[in-house]
DNA sequence: AAGTGGTCTAGACCACTCC
DNA sequence: GAGTGGTCTAGACCACTTG
C-alpha cells in the first residue's frame, strides 16, 4: 500500500521530452522548439523547464546554441544506455533491440566473504542474501551479475521475487531501501574459470568486470554488485559533457 | 591575445565549494553550512547557489538531505577520478598520487585509416596529425594514448606543443575547437603485442580500452581517442546517482 | 516550532546567432 | 532587429527532520 505522490513538474516534463524524442517527435540533427515556446505549451516558467532540460543536456542527448536554438544530438540519440543512466539489465538488453531473458542461478543466505562483510560494514558471522544471476540477450548469455546484501534488511520472504527485476526495485520492494548512489570500479579482466561456460566464452578471455557498491541516502552501504559483461552484445558507453 | 571574460557566479561558487572540501574546510560525513547561510556569504540567491552546487550532488561529493542539511560525502570526497570528470591524465595521475611524466612516441602528419577518416567525416586523402603519448606514474607506464585529428584544423605549427597537456588544450590552442562532449566506448581488450613492451606488461593481458570520439559545439567530430589504461594503478571508477 | 532542503514562479537583463 | 539561449534574482510555499 504505497502512498503515490504526484510527480514534480520538473521530473514529469524530463520524461516527456525524453519520450518525444525517443519517438521522433523532435528528430535527431534538428531543432526543437525554443525554451518560451514550451515552457508556454506546459504553463510553466522557463526556470523550470531548464531544470527539466538540464539532465537531458548532460547526457549529451540535446545540444543548446545560443541565439540560435536548441537541438537533438544525432550521435547519441539512439543510445540510452550510457553507463551513467542504466539500472536495469532486462530494460538496457531490450533498449539495444535483444529479447532479455535472465536465469536465476543461485539465491539465498549465507555468510558473508571477508572483503563483503568489510564493504557492508557487516561482522563476520552477520549472513548476507546473496543473488546470482544469468541475463542473456536473445538467448545468449550476455551479463553475469551476483548481489549481495545484508540479511538484517530483508524482511519477509524474498523466494518469489521477480528475476528481471533490477536490484533497486529488490532493495525497495523488500527491504524498504531505496539506492541514493552507488560506485563502481570497472577493470577488464581474465575470465574466471567458472564463469566461462555460463558465458559462453573461453576462459581467459578479456571481459569488462564493474565493482557496485550501493548506499541509501544516510551514506550506508546497503548492497554489492559484481558484474561481468560480455560488451561484444552490449557496448558500454559513456559520455562526457564539458561544463 | 585571448579576451578574458569573467566567468558565471555559478562556475565560480562550484569551484571554490569543490576547493573548501578538497581543503577539508568541509569535512567529509559532517554537515556544511546551509544554503541559506552559504547563499548570504556570497551575496547570492538560493537559486543560483543550488546551481552552483548540482554537479557536486551528481558527482556524488555531497548528499543532500531534506529537513537536515547538506554532508559531504566520505565515500567519494578523496576520488576526484571519476570517468564522468578527467580530461587530463597528468592531472588525473597527480590526483591519485603519483609523479606524472609523458613520453611523446610520435608526432605528425599522415594518412587517415579507413576507421578514422569514417569518424572524422574525412575523404581518405585527406590528412590527419597523430599524437602518439605515453603516460606514466611514477616513472611506471600507465596509459597509452593516440590522439588524431583533421589536419585541416591545425593553424600553425604543433611541434613545440606542451606535451603534458590534455587534447582538449592542444584543440584549443591549435584549433581554435573547443570540445563540446565526447562519445566513448569501453572495452576489455588483450594487451597487442606492439604496445606490450611500452605498458610493461605481457602481450594478452586483459587491459581496458576506451574509444573517444570528440564533438564541438556544432556537433561535429574534430578528434578522436585510443587509448589503454593500467587500471592496476589508477583504479577507473564511476560514480552514478539517481535522479 | 524552527530550520533545512525541494519546488516553482515571473521577470529581468545579457550574449549571441541569424536574417 | 528579432529571437534564442545564458544568467540571476527575490520571494513564495511545501516537505521533511530534528530539537
Amino acid at each position: 500500500m504505497t502512498i503515490e505522490r504526484p510527480q514534480p513538474i520538473v521530473n514529469q516534463v524530463n520524461h516527456i521530452l525524453r519520450q518525444r524524442i525517443r519517438e521522433g517527435i523532435y528528430k535527431p540533427g534538428l531543432k526543437m522548439p525554443s525554451e518560451g515556446d514550451l515552457a508556454a505549451e506546459f504553463g510553466i516558467s522557463r526556470t523550470t523547464l531548464r531544470t527539466a532540460m538540464a539532465s537531458l543536456v548532460s547526457d549529451g542527448l540535446i545540444l543548446r546554441k545560443q541565439g540560435d536554438g536548441t537541438y537533438v544530438n544525432q550521435h547519441t540519440f539512439e543510445v540510452d544506455t550510457y553507463l551513467q543512466n542504466f539500472w536495469s539489465y532486462t530494460n538496457l538488453i531490450a533498449q539495444v533491440g535483444y529479447e532479455p531473458v535472465v536465469h536465476t542461478l543461485s539465491a539465498g543466505l549465507r555468510l558473508p566473504s571477508q572483503e563483503e562483510a568489510t564493504n557492508l560494514n557487516l561482522a563476520p558471522h552477520d549472513s548476507v542474501y546473496a543473488l546470482e544471476r544469468l541475463f542473456a540477450a536473445n538467448a545468449r548469455p550476455a551479463i553475469y551479475c551476483l548481489n549481495v546484501l545484508p540479511a538484517h534488511l530483508l524482511n519477509g520472504n524474498a523466494d518469489n521475487f521477480s528475476p528481471e527485476k533490477s536490484i533497486f526495485d529488490f532493495l525497495q520492494q523488500y527491504c524498504s531501501q531505496e539506492i541514493a548512489y552507488s560506485t563502481s570500479d570497472i577493470r577488464a579482466v581474465s575470465l574466471p574459470e567458472a564463469l566461462a561456460s555460463l558465458l559462453s566464452q573461453k576462459p581467459g578471455t578479456p571481459i569488462l568486470k564493474f565493482t557496485d557498491v550501493f548506499f541509501n541516502k544516510n551514506n550506508q552501504p546497503i548492497g554489492l554488485g559484481l558484474n561481468y559483461y560480455d560488451e561484444k552484445l552490449l557496448g558500454m558507453r559513456l559520455v562526457r559533457v564539458r561544463s
